[in-house]
DNA sequence: GTGCTTTAATATGTAATACATAATACATAA
DNA sequence: TTATGTATTATGTATTACATATTAAAGCAC
Protein backbone atom coordinates (compact mmCIF):
# COMPACT_ATOMS: atom_id res chain seq x y z
CA UNK A 1 0.00 0.00 0.00
CA UNK A 2 1.49 3.49 -0.79
CA UNK A 3 1.53 6.12 1.17
CA UNK A 4 -1.02 8.07 -0.76
CA UNK A 5 -3.33 4.84 -0.08
CA UNK A 6 -2.69 5.42 3.21
CA UNK A 7 -3.48 8.77 3.97
CA UNK A 8 -6.34 8.36 1.72
CA UNK A 9 -7.61 5.93 3.92
CA UNK A 10 -7.18 7.38 7.26
CA UNK A 11 -9.05 10.51 5.52
CA UNK A 12 -11.90 8.48 4.30
CA UNK A 13 -13.08 7.86 8.13
CA UNK A 14 -12.73 12.00 8.49
CA UNK A 15 -15.24 12.18 5.68
CA UNK A 16 -19.25 11.69 6.70
CA UNK A 17 -21.39 10.72 3.82
CA UNK A 18 -23.56 13.43 2.34
CA UNK A 19 -26.41 13.49 2.59
CA UNK A 20 -28.26 15.22 -0.49
CA UNK A 21 -32.05 16.17 0.84
CA UNK A 22 -34.69 16.96 -1.21
CA UNK A 23 -35.99 20.28 -1.75
CA UNK A 24 -39.25 18.49 -0.41
CA UNK A 25 -37.38 16.97 2.19
CA UNK A 26 -36.66 20.28 3.55
CA UNK A 27 -39.70 21.47 3.40
CA UNK A 28 -41.50 18.94 5.19
CA UNK A 29 -38.76 19.70 8.20
CA UNK A 30 -39.39 22.94 8.14
CA UNK A 31 -42.79 22.77 8.36
CA UNK A 32 -42.94 20.34 10.95
CA UNK A 33 -40.69 22.79 13.24
CA UNK A 34 -42.76 25.62 11.99
CA UNK A 35 -45.61 23.88 13.67
CA UNK A 36 -43.98 23.03 17.11
CA UNK A 37 -42.15 26.31 17.33
CA UNK A 38 -45.86 28.40 17.00
CA UNK A 39 -47.30 25.72 19.20
CA UNK A 40 -49.99 24.84 17.19
CA UNK A 41 -52.61 22.37 17.95
CA UNK A 42 -55.31 20.14 16.74
CA UNK A 43 -57.79 22.26 14.42
CA UNK A 44 -55.25 25.54 14.19
CA UNK A 45 -55.11 26.15 10.43
CA UNK A 46 -52.08 26.65 8.37
CA UNK A 47 -51.04 28.79 5.02
CA UNK A 48 -52.51 27.64 2.08
CA UNK A 49 -50.30 26.47 -0.49
CA UNK A 50 -49.43 29.82 -2.23
CA UNK A 51 -48.47 31.49 0.68
CA UNK A 52 -46.50 28.68 1.72
CA UNK A 53 -44.64 28.48 -1.82
CA UNK A 54 -43.95 32.08 -1.65
CA UNK A 55 -42.48 32.27 1.35
CA UNK A 56 -40.17 29.29 1.33
CA UNK A 57 -39.14 30.32 -2.26
CA UNK A 58 -39.92 26.61 -3.91
CA UNK A 59 -42.93 25.72 -6.13
CA UNK A 60 -46.32 24.61 -5.17
CA UNK A 61 -45.37 21.16 -6.16
CA UNK A 62 -42.62 20.78 -3.90
CA UNK A 63 -45.16 22.23 -1.12
CA UNK A 64 -47.61 19.43 -2.13
CA UNK A 65 -45.23 16.53 -1.88
CA UNK A 66 -44.54 17.89 0.95
CA UNK A 67 -47.53 18.27 2.10
CA UNK A 68 -48.58 14.93 0.49
CA UNK A 69 -46.73 13.26 3.14
CA UNK A 70 -48.35 14.96 5.66
CA UNK A 71 -51.59 14.30 4.99
CA UNK A 72 -50.05 10.55 4.77
CA UNK A 73 -49.09 10.03 8.51
CA UNK A 74 -52.81 11.93 9.40
CA UNK A 75 -51.07 14.79 10.55
CA UNK A 76 -53.04 17.64 8.30
CA UNK A 77 -56.22 17.36 6.90
CA UNK A 78 -57.21 19.65 3.26
CA UNK A 79 -60.55 20.19 2.47
CA UNK A 80 -61.10 22.02 -0.75
CA UNK A 81 -61.14 26.02 -0.33
CA UNK A 82 -61.59 25.84 3.09
CA UNK A 83 -57.52 25.44 3.53
CA UNK A 84 -55.81 22.82 5.17
CA UNK A 85 -55.80 22.43 9.51
CA UNK A 86 -53.69 20.27 11.35
CA UNK A 87 -55.58 17.05 12.74
CA UNK A 88 -55.12 14.53 15.22
CA UNK A 89 -53.21 11.97 13.35
CA UNK A 90 -53.91 8.51 13.52
CA UNK A 91 -51.06 6.63 15.25
CA UNK A 92 -51.40 3.61 13.22
CA UNK A 93 -52.16 5.23 10.08
CA UNK A 94 -50.85 3.14 7.17
CA UNK A 95 -50.57 0.02 9.44
CA UNK A 96 -53.48 -1.65 7.59
CA UNK A 97 -51.83 -0.58 4.19
CA UNK A 98 -48.80 -1.96 5.17
CA UNK A 99 -50.54 -5.60 6.47
CA UNK A 100 -49.17 -7.56 3.03
CA UNK A 101 -47.31 -10.53 4.44
CA UNK A 102 -45.26 -11.23 1.46
CA UNK A 103 -43.92 -7.52 1.71
CA UNK A 104 -42.99 -8.20 5.20
CA UNK A 105 -40.20 -9.85 6.23
CA UNK A 106 -40.23 -12.66 8.29
CA UNK A 107 -38.00 -11.17 11.03
CA UNK A 108 -40.92 -8.12 11.40
CA UNK A 109 -43.88 -10.78 10.86
CA UNK A 110 -42.26 -12.49 14.26
CA UNK A 111 -41.67 -9.28 15.72
CA UNK A 112 -45.33 -8.77 15.09
CA UNK A 113 -46.42 -12.10 16.55
CA UNK A 114 -44.63 -12.13 19.45
CA UNK A 115 -45.82 -8.19 19.95
CA UNK A 116 -48.97 -10.13 20.38
CA UNK A 117 -48.36 -12.55 22.72
CA UNK A 118 -46.79 -9.72 24.86
CA UNK A 119 -49.99 -7.96 24.93
CA UNK A 120 -51.92 -10.59 25.94
CA UNK A 121 -50.02 -11.41 29.13
CA UNK A 122 -49.50 -7.52 29.64
CA UNK A 123 -53.20 -6.15 29.77
CA UNK A 124 -53.82 -8.23 32.96
CA UNK A 125 -53.35 -5.28 35.25
CA UNK A 126 -56.28 -3.34 32.82
CA UNK A 127 -58.77 -5.70 32.87
CA UNK A 128 -58.76 -6.41 36.27
CA UNK A 129 -59.34 -2.89 36.61
CA UNK A 130 -62.00 -1.95 34.01
CA UNK A 131 -64.12 -5.37 33.69
CA UNK A 132 -68.13 -4.84 34.54
CA UNK A 133 -70.23 -7.75 34.59
CA UNK A 134 -71.44 -7.17 31.11
CA UNK A 135 -68.08 -7.81 30.13
CA UNK A 136 -68.40 -11.10 31.60
CA UNK A 137 -71.78 -11.93 29.78
CA UNK A 138 -70.99 -10.84 26.48
CA UNK A 139 -68.00 -12.87 26.89
CA UNK A 140 -69.93 -15.93 27.98
CA UNK A 141 -72.35 -15.02 25.11
CA UNK A 142 -69.24 -15.75 22.64
CA UNK A 143 -68.31 -18.59 24.51
CA UNK A 144 -71.87 -20.07 23.71
CA UNK A 145 -71.27 -19.64 19.79
CA UNK A 146 -68.42 -21.15 19.86
CA UNK A 147 -69.09 -24.27 21.53
CA UNK A 148 -72.05 -24.90 18.88
CA UNK A 149 -70.10 -24.74 16.60
CA UNK A 150 -66.46 -26.31 17.57
CA UNK A 151 -63.26 -25.94 16.22
CA UNK A 152 -61.63 -23.82 18.45
CA UNK A 153 -58.94 -23.05 16.33
CA UNK A 154 -60.96 -21.19 13.63
CA UNK A 155 -59.61 -17.66 13.49
CA UNK A 156 -63.14 -15.85 13.49
CA UNK A 157 -63.57 -17.26 17.25
CA UNK A 158 -60.38 -16.29 18.02
CA UNK A 159 -60.74 -12.94 16.93
CA UNK A 160 -63.93 -11.95 18.29
CA UNK A 161 -63.63 -13.55 21.83
CA UNK A 162 -59.39 -11.84 22.23
CA UNK A 163 -60.97 -8.92 20.63
CA UNK A 164 -63.50 -9.11 23.43
CA UNK A 165 -61.09 -9.04 25.83
CA UNK A 166 -59.12 -6.16 24.52
CA UNK A 167 -62.10 -3.87 24.36
CA UNK A 168 -62.44 -4.51 28.25
CA UNK A 169 -59.36 -3.01 28.63
CA UNK A 170 -60.65 0.35 27.59
CA UNK A 171 -57.45 1.22 25.67
CA UNK A 172 -58.90 2.38 22.04
CA UNK A 173 -55.42 2.48 20.09
CA UNK A 174 -54.42 -0.84 21.91
CA UNK A 175 -57.72 -2.30 20.77
CA UNK A 176 -57.01 -0.94 17.01
CA UNK A 177 -53.55 -2.18 17.42
CA UNK A 178 -54.40 -5.83 17.90
CA UNK A 179 -56.89 -5.61 15.65
CA UNK A 180 -54.71 -4.86 13.12
CA UNK A 181 -51.75 -7.66 14.53
CA UNK A 182 -54.71 -10.19 14.14
CA UNK A 183 -54.05 -10.96 10.21
CA UNK A 184 -50.84 -11.34 10.37
CA UNK A 185 -51.15 -13.46 13.72
CA UNK A 186 -52.86 -15.33 11.66
CA UNK A 187 -50.56 -15.63 8.89
CA UNK A 188 -47.42 -16.95 10.90
CA UNK A 189 -49.67 -18.96 12.49
CA UNK A 190 -50.85 -20.69 9.50
CA UNK A 191 -47.57 -20.62 7.99
CA UNK A 192 -46.40 -23.14 10.71
CA UNK A 193 -48.22 -25.99 11.25
CA UNK A 194 -51.97 -26.27 12.60
CA UNK A 195 -52.87 -28.40 16.00
CA UNK A 196 -56.13 -30.27 15.21
CA UNK A 197 -58.32 -30.10 18.27
CA UNK A 198 -57.21 -33.54 19.21
CA UNK A 199 -53.70 -32.53 19.58
CA UNK A 200 -54.05 -30.34 21.91
CA UNK A 201 -51.87 -30.31 24.85
CA UNK A 202 -52.61 -31.87 28.14
CA UNK A 203 -52.83 -28.88 30.46
CA UNK A 204 -54.59 -26.88 27.80
CA UNK A 205 -56.53 -23.83 28.95
CA UNK A 206 -60.10 -23.21 27.07
CA UNK A 207 -61.54 -19.51 26.19
CA UNK A 208 -63.86 -20.94 29.05
CA UNK A 209 -61.52 -21.44 31.60
CA UNK A 210 -59.84 -17.90 31.12
CA UNK A 211 -63.34 -16.64 31.17
CA UNK A 212 -63.29 -17.84 34.81
CA UNK A 213 -60.08 -16.82 35.56
CA UNK A 214 -61.28 -13.14 34.71
CA UNK A 215 -64.95 -13.42 36.26
CA UNK A 216 -62.91 -14.82 39.98
CA UNK A 217 -59.51 -14.66 40.01
CA UNK A 218 -56.70 -11.70 39.81
CA UNK A 219 -54.29 -10.76 37.11
CA UNK A 220 -51.83 -13.29 37.98
CA UNK A 221 -54.10 -16.27 37.64
CA UNK A 222 -55.78 -14.90 34.47
CA UNK A 223 -52.20 -14.21 33.43
CA UNK A 224 -51.12 -18.13 33.93
CA UNK A 225 -54.14 -19.25 32.47
CA UNK A 226 -53.57 -16.96 29.26
CA UNK A 227 -49.75 -17.90 29.36
CA UNK A 228 -51.20 -21.73 29.00
CA UNK A 229 -53.64 -20.85 26.54
CA UNK A 230 -51.19 -19.34 24.20
CA UNK A 231 -48.40 -22.20 25.11
CA UNK A 232 -47.91 -23.61 21.46
CA UNK A 233 -47.79 -20.07 20.20
CA UNK A 234 -45.04 -18.91 22.69
CA UNK A 235 -43.31 -22.22 22.06
CA UNK A 236 -43.47 -21.74 18.16
CA UNK A 237 -41.74 -18.69 18.34
CA UNK A 238 -39.09 -19.84 20.73
CA UNK A 239 -38.11 -22.57 18.84
CA UNK A 240 -38.45 -20.76 15.35
CA UNK A 241 -36.18 -17.81 16.81
CA UNK A 242 -33.44 -20.10 18.72
CA UNK A 243 -32.93 -22.19 15.54
CA UNK A 244 -32.93 -19.00 13.81
CA UNK A 245 -29.50 -18.05 15.60
CA UNK B 1 -94.75 20.68 8.79
CA UNK B 2 -96.78 20.36 5.07
CA UNK B 3 -97.27 17.12 3.70
CA UNK B 4 -94.73 18.20 1.04
CA UNK B 5 -91.70 18.66 3.94
CA UNK B 6 -92.90 15.34 5.61
CA UNK B 7 -91.97 13.36 2.56
CA UNK B 8 -89.14 15.11 2.04
CA UNK B 9 -87.98 14.15 5.48
CA UNK B 10 -88.67 10.47 5.20
CA UNK B 11 -87.05 10.55 1.96
CA UNK B 12 -83.54 12.08 3.37
CA UNK B 13 -83.55 8.76 5.36
CA UNK B 14 -83.30 6.79 2.31
CA UNK B 15 -80.26 8.88 0.53
CA UNK B 16 -76.25 7.51 1.23
CA UNK B 17 -74.12 10.08 1.48
CA UNK B 18 -71.84 10.07 -1.83
CA UNK B 19 -68.63 9.52 -1.40
CA UNK B 20 -65.84 11.58 -3.87
CA UNK B 21 -63.00 9.81 -4.40
CA UNK B 22 -60.37 12.10 -5.35
CA UNK B 23 -58.28 10.81 -8.64
CA UNK B 24 -55.00 10.11 -6.08
CA UNK B 25 -57.06 7.78 -4.13
CA UNK B 26 -57.50 5.59 -7.07
CA UNK B 27 -54.72 5.50 -8.13
CA UNK B 28 -53.65 4.72 -4.40
CA UNK B 29 -55.53 1.55 -4.15
CA UNK B 30 -55.24 0.60 -7.67
CA UNK B 31 -51.51 0.54 -7.53
CA UNK B 32 -51.82 -1.36 -3.63
CA UNK B 33 -54.56 -3.97 -5.85
CA UNK B 34 -51.85 -4.19 -8.64
CA UNK B 35 -49.38 -5.23 -5.95
CA UNK B 36 -51.70 -7.88 -4.30
CA UNK B 37 -52.36 -9.20 -7.53
CA UNK B 38 -48.70 -9.40 -9.46
CA UNK B 39 -48.04 -10.74 -5.95
CA UNK B 40 -44.86 -8.59 -5.88
CA UNK B 41 -42.19 -8.96 -3.16
CA UNK B 42 -39.44 -7.05 -1.50
CA UNK B 43 -37.25 -5.26 -4.56
CA UNK B 44 -39.11 -6.05 -6.82
CA UNK B 45 -39.55 -2.98 -9.20
CA UNK B 46 -42.64 -1.31 -10.38
CA UNK B 47 -43.39 0.54 -14.07
CA UNK B 48 -42.20 4.24 -13.94
CA UNK B 49 -44.50 7.03 -13.64
CA UNK B 50 -45.18 7.78 -17.11
CA UNK B 51 -45.78 4.45 -17.72
CA UNK B 52 -48.58 4.39 -15.07
CA UNK B 53 -49.57 7.66 -16.27
CA UNK B 54 -50.18 6.67 -19.64
CA UNK B 55 -51.62 2.90 -18.23
CA UNK B 56 -54.12 4.74 -16.02
CA UNK B 57 -55.04 7.60 -18.10
CA UNK B 58 -54.21 10.41 -15.98
CA UNK B 59 -51.33 13.29 -15.50
CA UNK B 60 -48.16 12.17 -13.56
CA UNK B 61 -49.11 15.00 -11.57
CA UNK B 62 -51.87 12.32 -9.68
CA UNK B 63 -49.40 9.70 -10.07
CA UNK B 64 -46.88 11.00 -8.15
CA UNK B 65 -49.34 11.98 -5.45
CA UNK B 66 -50.21 8.25 -5.25
CA UNK B 67 -46.98 7.49 -5.03
CA UNK B 68 -45.21 9.68 -2.37
CA UNK B 69 -48.24 8.36 -0.12
CA UNK B 70 -46.50 4.65 -0.58
CA UNK B 71 -43.34 6.34 -0.23
CA UNK B 72 -44.41 7.72 2.91
CA UNK B 73 -45.61 4.54 4.51
CA UNK B 74 -42.48 2.71 2.98
CA UNK B 75 -43.64 0.38 0.96
CA UNK B 76 -41.97 1.75 -2.13
CA UNK B 77 -38.64 3.41 -2.57
CA UNK B 78 -37.60 5.99 -5.56
CA UNK B 79 -33.74 6.00 -6.84
CA UNK B 80 -32.92 9.07 -9.56
CA UNK B 81 -33.32 6.98 -12.99
CA UNK B 82 -33.39 3.40 -11.64
CA UNK B 83 -36.62 3.71 -10.80
CA UNK B 84 -38.73 2.34 -7.92
CA UNK B 85 -39.08 -0.67 -6.02
CA UNK B 86 -41.35 -2.38 -3.24
CA UNK B 87 -39.66 -1.88 -0.14
CA UNK B 88 -39.73 -3.81 3.09
CA UNK B 89 -41.73 -0.88 4.68
CA UNK B 90 -41.24 -0.14 8.62
CA UNK B 91 -44.28 -0.41 10.94
CA UNK B 92 -43.25 2.99 12.69
CA UNK B 93 -42.57 4.79 9.88
CA UNK B 94 -44.33 7.96 10.87
CA UNK B 95 -44.76 8.27 14.24
CA UNK B 96 -41.88 9.89 15.30
CA UNK B 97 -42.80 12.76 13.27
CA UNK B 98 -46.32 12.05 15.31
CA UNK B 99 -45.07 11.95 18.82
CA UNK B 100 -45.88 16.20 19.02
CA UNK B 101 -47.83 15.93 22.28
CA UNK B 102 -49.45 19.04 21.55
CA UNK B 103 -51.10 17.81 18.99
CA UNK B 104 -52.27 14.16 20.17
CA UNK B 105 -55.83 13.65 22.26
CA UNK B 106 -55.13 13.82 25.91
CA UNK B 107 -57.25 10.73 25.07
CA UNK B 108 -54.25 8.85 22.78
CA UNK B 109 -51.34 10.45 24.86
CA UNK B 110 -53.16 8.32 27.99
CA UNK B 111 -53.45 5.44 25.34
CA UNK B 112 -49.75 5.28 24.61
CA UNK B 113 -48.81 5.79 28.56
CA UNK B 114 -50.91 2.50 29.60
CA UNK B 115 -49.59 0.55 26.87
CA UNK B 116 -46.08 0.90 27.41
CA UNK B 117 -46.81 -0.47 31.05
CA UNK B 118 -48.56 -3.27 29.45
CA UNK B 119 -45.46 -4.00 27.22
CA UNK B 120 -43.43 -3.60 30.50
CA UNK B 121 -45.37 -6.33 32.11
CA UNK B 122 -45.78 -8.61 29.50
CA UNK B 123 -42.53 -9.18 28.06
CA UNK B 124 -41.75 -10.90 30.80
CA UNK B 125 -41.65 -14.77 29.28
CA UNK B 126 -39.72 -13.35 26.34
CA UNK B 127 -36.64 -11.90 28.99
CA UNK B 128 -36.75 -15.05 30.45
CA UNK B 129 -35.93 -17.22 27.48
CA UNK B 130 -33.28 -14.93 26.09
CA UNK B 131 -31.62 -12.89 28.55
CA UNK B 132 -27.87 -13.89 28.16
CA UNK B 133 -25.26 -13.27 30.87
CA UNK B 134 -23.58 -10.28 29.10
CA UNK B 135 -27.01 -8.64 29.78
CA UNK B 136 -27.18 -8.98 33.47
CA UNK B 137 -23.94 -7.51 33.42
CA UNK B 138 -24.78 -4.87 30.96
CA UNK B 139 -27.78 -3.92 33.28
CA UNK B 140 -25.79 -4.30 36.30
CA UNK B 141 -23.49 -1.50 35.21
CA UNK B 142 -26.21 0.96 34.00
CA UNK B 143 -27.16 0.54 37.88
CA UNK B 144 -23.66 1.12 38.87
CA UNK B 145 -24.07 4.88 36.96
CA UNK B 146 -27.03 5.48 38.20
CA UNK B 147 -26.01 4.89 42.04
CA UNK B 148 -23.11 7.67 41.19
CA UNK B 149 -25.87 10.18 40.28
CA UNK B 150 -28.33 9.43 42.35
CA UNK B 151 -31.92 10.98 41.37
CA UNK B 152 -34.41 7.49 40.45
CA UNK B 153 -36.00 9.23 38.63
CA UNK B 154 -34.08 10.81 35.58
CA UNK B 155 -35.11 10.13 32.26
CA UNK B 156 -32.13 9.23 31.51
CA UNK B 157 -31.54 6.54 33.29
CA UNK B 158 -35.25 5.41 32.81
CA UNK B 159 -35.17 5.35 29.20
CA UNK B 160 -31.24 3.49 29.56
CA UNK B 161 -32.32 0.84 31.79
CA UNK B 162 -35.76 -0.29 30.28
CA UNK B 163 -34.78 0.08 27.36
CA UNK B 164 -31.53 -2.40 27.79
CA UNK B 165 -34.20 -4.74 29.06
CA UNK B 166 -36.12 -4.53 25.76
CA UNK B 167 -33.35 -5.87 23.74
CA UNK B 168 -33.39 -8.62 25.99
CA UNK B 169 -36.11 -9.10 24.29
CA UNK B 170 -34.64 -9.68 20.94
CA UNK B 171 -37.76 -8.18 19.76
CA UNK B 172 -36.47 -5.34 17.14
CA UNK B 173 -40.15 -3.89 16.58
CA UNK B 174 -40.59 -3.69 19.72
CA UNK B 175 -37.95 -2.33 21.17
CA UNK B 176 -38.00 0.86 18.49
CA UNK B 177 -41.84 1.10 19.46
CA UNK B 178 -41.12 1.24 23.26
CA UNK B 179 -38.33 4.16 22.20
CA UNK B 180 -40.48 6.19 21.00
CA UNK B 181 -43.16 5.56 23.19
CA UNK B 182 -40.75 7.12 26.01
CA UNK B 183 -40.94 10.76 25.26
CA UNK B 184 -45.03 10.40 25.24
CA UNK B 185 -44.42 8.79 28.56
CA UNK B 186 -42.53 11.09 29.92
CA UNK B 187 -44.59 13.80 28.81
CA UNK B 188 -47.72 12.27 30.57
CA UNK B 189 -45.86 11.38 33.73
CA UNK B 190 -44.25 15.00 34.25
CA UNK B 191 -47.84 16.19 33.32
CA UNK B 192 -49.37 15.15 36.37
CA UNK B 193 -46.76 15.16 39.53
CA UNK B 194 -43.40 14.36 40.19
CA UNK B 195 -42.53 12.56 43.31
CA UNK B 196 -39.61 13.18 45.29
CA UNK B 197 -37.58 10.32 46.16
CA UNK B 198 -38.68 11.19 49.63
CA UNK B 199 -42.23 10.72 48.86
CA UNK B 200 -41.71 7.00 47.30
CA UNK B 201 -44.03 3.91 48.54
CA UNK B 202 -43.01 2.12 50.98
CA UNK B 203 -42.58 -1.34 49.21
CA UNK B 204 -41.28 0.43 45.69
CA UNK B 205 -39.11 -1.56 43.93
CA UNK B 206 -36.01 -0.16 42.85
CA UNK B 207 -34.31 -1.01 39.16
CA UNK B 208 -31.35 -2.84 41.28
CA UNK B 209 -34.30 -5.40 42.80
CA UNK B 210 -35.82 -5.71 38.95
CA UNK B 211 -32.39 -6.62 37.92
CA UNK B 212 -32.41 -9.54 40.67
CA UNK B 213 -35.22 -11.01 39.35
CA UNK B 214 -34.29 -10.97 36.43
CA UNK B 215 -30.93 -12.93 37.22
CA UNK B 216 -32.48 -15.18 39.73
CA UNK B 217 -35.96 -15.44 39.51
CA UNK B 218 -38.89 -15.99 36.90
CA UNK B 219 -41.00 -14.63 34.77
CA UNK B 220 -44.19 -14.34 37.41
CA UNK B 221 -41.44 -12.95 40.11
CA UNK B 222 -40.11 -10.19 38.04
CA UNK B 223 -43.56 -9.03 36.66
CA UNK B 224 -44.64 -8.50 40.71
CA UNK B 225 -41.14 -6.53 40.63
CA UNK B 226 -42.40 -5.03 37.59
CA UNK B 227 -45.35 -4.27 38.95
CA UNK B 228 -44.20 -2.66 42.16
CA UNK B 229 -42.14 -0.36 40.59
CA UNK B 230 -44.52 0.65 37.75
CA UNK B 231 -47.16 0.83 40.09
CA UNK B 232 -47.31 4.77 40.62
CA UNK B 233 -48.03 5.14 36.88
CA UNK B 234 -51.02 2.39 37.02
CA UNK B 235 -52.24 3.86 40.03
CA UNK B 236 -51.86 7.43 37.80
CA UNK B 237 -54.01 6.08 34.65
CA UNK B 238 -56.50 4.43 36.55
CA UNK B 239 -57.54 7.43 38.69
CA UNK B 240 -57.40 9.50 35.35
CA UNK B 241 -59.60 7.40 33.35
CA UNK B 242 -61.80 6.65 36.35
CA UNK B 243 -62.53 10.18 37.54
CA UNK B 244 -62.74 11.09 33.62
CA UNK B 245 -65.81 8.79 33.37
C1' DG C 1 -8.47 -7.32 -24.96
C1' DT C 2 -8.28 -4.67 -20.40
C1' DG C 3 -8.95 -0.80 -17.61
C1' DC C 4 -10.12 3.80 -17.42
C1' DT C 5 -12.52 8.14 -18.56
C1' DT C 6 -16.03 10.49 -21.04
C1' DT C 7 -20.41 10.84 -22.93
C1' DA C 8 -25.17 9.97 -23.67
C1' DA C 9 -29.47 8.26 -22.20
C1' DT C 10 -32.82 7.77 -18.62
C1' DA C 11 -36.27 8.34 -14.77
C1' DT C 12 -37.13 10.93 -10.98
C1' DG C 13 -37.15 15.72 -9.05
C1' DT C 14 -38.53 20.60 -9.59
C1' DA C 15 -40.78 24.50 -11.79
C1' DA C 16 -44.37 27.18 -13.87
C1' DT C 17 -48.81 27.79 -15.67
C1' DA C 18 -53.50 27.00 -16.56
C1' DC C 19 -57.80 25.28 -15.61
C1' DA C 20 -61.38 22.21 -12.90
C1' DT C 21 -64.00 21.66 -8.94
C1' DA C 22 -66.20 21.84 -4.52
C1' DA C 23 -67.15 24.62 -0.47
C1' DT C 24 -68.18 28.91 1.36
C1' DA C 25 -70.20 33.42 1.65
C1' DC C 26 -73.01 36.56 -0.32
C1' DA C 27 -76.77 38.29 -3.12
C1' DT C 28 -81.35 37.75 -4.85
C1' DA C 29 -86.06 36.57 -5.64
C1' DA C 30 -90.21 34.12 -4.16
C1' DT D 1 -87.67 34.29 5.93
C1' DT D 2 -86.01 30.78 3.08
C1' DA D 3 -84.51 28.49 -0.77
C1' DT D 4 -82.04 29.19 -4.91
C1' DG D 5 -78.56 31.26 -7.80
C1' DT D 6 -73.82 33.38 -8.16
C1' DA D 7 -69.09 34.73 -7.20
C1' DT D 8 -65.09 33.72 -4.91
C1' DT D 9 -61.61 30.91 -3.19
C1' DA D 10 -58.10 27.15 -2.26
C1' DT D 11 -57.28 22.68 -3.30
C1' DG D 12 -57.18 19.19 -7.12
C1' DT D 13 -55.66 17.94 -11.82
C1' DA D 14 -53.28 18.54 -16.21
C1' DT D 15 -49.58 19.88 -19.17
C1' DT D 16 -45.12 21.14 -20.41
C1' DA D 17 -40.41 21.96 -19.75
C1' DC D 18 -36.18 21.50 -17.66
C1' DA D 19 -32.72 19.92 -13.80
C1' DT D 20 -30.08 16.31 -11.96
C1' DA D 21 -28.17 12.05 -10.51
C1' DT D 22 -27.28 7.54 -11.95
C1' DT D 23 -26.51 3.91 -15.21
C1' DA D 24 -24.67 2.09 -19.10
C1' DA D 25 -22.66 2.49 -23.32
C1' DA D 26 -19.05 4.49 -26.05
C1' DG D 27 -14.58 5.90 -26.63
C1' DC D 28 -9.81 6.03 -25.53
C1' DA D 29 -5.19 4.87 -23.88
C1' DC D 30 -2.32 1.01 -22.75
Amino acid sequence: MSIATKKQKSLTHKIQPIVNYSLTDLVETKLLELFKKEDLKNGDSIPKENELSEAMGVSRTVIREALTRLKTIGLIDSKRNKGMTLTEPDLLIGLDKLLMPKILSEETLQDMFEMRLVLEMGIAELLFTRKTNKDIKDLKDILKTEKKFGNVFEMGFEAKFHGRIYEIAGNYTLLRFQSMLLPIFQYVHEKGFKLKESELPKNYVTHTMIVETLETGNPEIYRDAMKRHLKIHFDKTINTRNQAK
